[in-house]
DNA sequence: CTCAGGATGAACCAGCCG
DNA sequence: CGGCTGGTTCATCCTGAG
């Protein structure tokens, strides 16, 4: 218990940074630790289209378009506030993270006092030191002078080490606290058919439900960001799993979630575990020095032409078996971009429906859009086996059916991974930017559902008193689930790997502040 | 204007070897 | 221990066609 306000008042510190000193610009709560975390803002109510409708298999879409004007008045006034933060000589990162995590309405000086915190939360960190430490270090540095000092102390030691965005730390003291090595082999908690030791885990007080979470996100993240998303998700151990043990296709994983993970079970049939298992018509082609069993990471860009045909002329004009010199070229080409043998000498990209198939979707699933976009959209998907087994438990808990909270939903694919476990959706209230998407999903729903499907397009639109609505109408929600953007944290992004504060992926922080609202709208329920 | 396709490394880790 | 090599990676930008 102890423990738990310890905790809360640190997350306090690190999201919300409400300081003594700045009481004057009209901050909301400060009575201190008490739960839950989540504040409501102001009375009016900032959604639209409400009309309280709940009929069963019907849908709701929030509309954006008379929220236009709104949506320009906030982006200049973003614009505006994070000019005035780097006029003060913080950076354009640490402007929008504070923005995300205060709001854009937020008053100047909160925004300050929220960078403010989060770099003393870091210096904490960096130091290494107790969760108890750094309780007390977040409580001494409101004073004042010791804050001033600690974050000048953080300014000078981020100036030290580049002060990139991309969490690049020596990493020669070995007690570092971010770093967060990969389990071997990557099986997670445990896997069905696996025979290794089955782990066990006792969850802290707070990060137990209702609601039930489950947060999903690339494995091999820059340094220092699962420590981070740890650290806001109540500190629970996450779960690392590579598809690959599970289905043809590799896919690094890590999930977060407060689940029981006893008694799991995986869907029936097991999908096929290695290439020729899945496409047995690839073996007529495949040459012997080509020895992957498995795929690599299904992702969302493919092969362009100029590679399979210099794969092909290479090959053709070479003996067989092709020189060792040539051979090395075209695994290296065939393992970057996933290419499967489909005639002699000829190398292809994955089909859609392949990848459907390897990620555990209906076929022709994200059939109607545009091919890139079917790319785009399966590559950026869960791969519905995995996530579905880790769901399993769900099944004898629910017979009734669940109501899900679905952020950052994509082509459904928890939705897709329920469905197929046999759990009844009675609600999805989905949010997910891309209209494609929702389009797949809404054509599944509407073939497969007769449950209640809201769908939203932006998480930062969908705030506290909104969320207390649907919390309110549908009794409260019994899973939230979503894996926010990679974009910034994926290896594959030459441009922009910008870590967890980066455009895409620093929405993380609003899949956190979202469950926080809901935990706490339920907790007043 | 939209759209599809082609070109575009770097970060991180693990293993090896001197 | 440090340098080297190899393997892997839910992507973005630009251009030209329509």
């Amino acid at each position: 218990m102890i423990h738990g306000k310890d905790r809360l008042f640190r997350l306090r510190c690190e999201i919300q940074a409400l300081g003594d000193d700045d009481d004057a610009v009209g901050n909301h709560s400060t009575s201190g630790c008490n739960p839950p975390i989540v504040e409501d803002d102001d009375d009016d109510l900032d959604f639209e289209n409400w009309d309280g409708d709940d009929d069963t298999g019907g849908r709701e879409s929030s509309s954006d378009d008379s929220g236009y004007e709104e949506f320009l008045r906030e982006m200049s006034d973003k614009d505006e506030k994070i000019n005035s933060l780097r006029d003060m000589g913080f950076s354009e990162d640490e402007a929008n993270m504070a923005i995300t995590i205060c709001g854009v309405d937020a008053d100047l000086s909160v925004l300050v006092d929220s960078i403010s915190a989060s770099q003393v939360t870091e210096v904490c960190h960096s130091r290494n030191l107790s969760d108890h430490q750094v309780t007390a270090r977040c409580f001494d540095s409101f004073g004042g002078r010791k804050r001033a000092r600690l974050i000048e102390e953080s300014k000078k030691k981020r100036k030290r080490y580049g002060g990139g965005a991309q969490g690049k730390r020596p990493s020669s003291d070995g007690s570092d606290e971010e770093s967060m090595p990969l389990p071997k082999p990557m099986v997670g908690f445990n896997l069905p058919g696996y025979r290794g030791p089955s782990m066990t885990r006792v969850l802290p007080e707070l990060a137990t439900g209702p609601p039930y979470f489950y947060y999903e996100n690339v494995a091999r993240a820059p340094k220092g960001v699962w420590a981070k998303i740890t650290r806001f998700l109540f500190d629970i151990q996450p779960e690392f799993v590579d598809s690959l043990h599970l289905c043809a296709a590799a896919r690094k994983r890590g999930y977060i979630h407060n689940l029981p993970t006893e008694n799991r079970s995986p869907l029936l049939p097991l999908p096929p575990k290695t290439i020729f298992e899945a496409f047995p018509h690839y073996k007529k082609w495949w040459p012997s020095w080509d020895q992957r069993t498995h795929l690599n990471c299904l992702q969302t860009c493919m092969a362009p032409a100029t590679v399979t045909e210099r794969i092909q002329q290479k090959l053709s004009s070479s003996g067989n078996p092709p020189p060792q010199s040539v051979q090395k070229y075209v695994r290296h080409e065939c393992s970057k971009w996933n290419l499967v043998w489909v005639g002699k000498d000829k190398a292809a990209p994955l089909e859609p429906h392949e990848m459907e198939y390897l990620l555990g979707f209906p076929k022709d699933h994200t059939r109607g859009v545009g091919k890139t976009q079917r790319y785009k959209s399966l590559g950026n998907s869960f791969q519905v086996d995995t996530v579905a087994y880790h769901l399993s438990v769900l099944r004898g808990m629910f017979p009734n059916g669940v109501r899900v909270l679905s952020l950052f939903t994509g082509i459904g694919g928890g939705e897709v991974a329920l469905h197929k476990l046999g759990i009844h959706m009675r609600v999805v209230v989905s949010v997910e930017i891309g209209e494609a998407n929702r389009q797949i999903l809404r054509s599944w729903w509407d073939q497969t559902q007769t449950g209640t499907l809201i769908e939203i397009a932006d998480v930062k639109s969908l705030k506290d008193d909104e969320i207390a609505t649907y919390v309110r109408r549908f009794g409260g929600f019994d899973l939230v689930i979503g894996g926010s953007p990679c974009n910034n944290l994926a290896g594959s992004n030459r441009h922009h790997r910008d870590g967890l504060e980066g455009e895409h992926s620093s929405l993380f922080y609003d899949y956190f502040r979202i469950l926080n609202s809901v935990k706490s709208a339920m907790a007043n329920m």
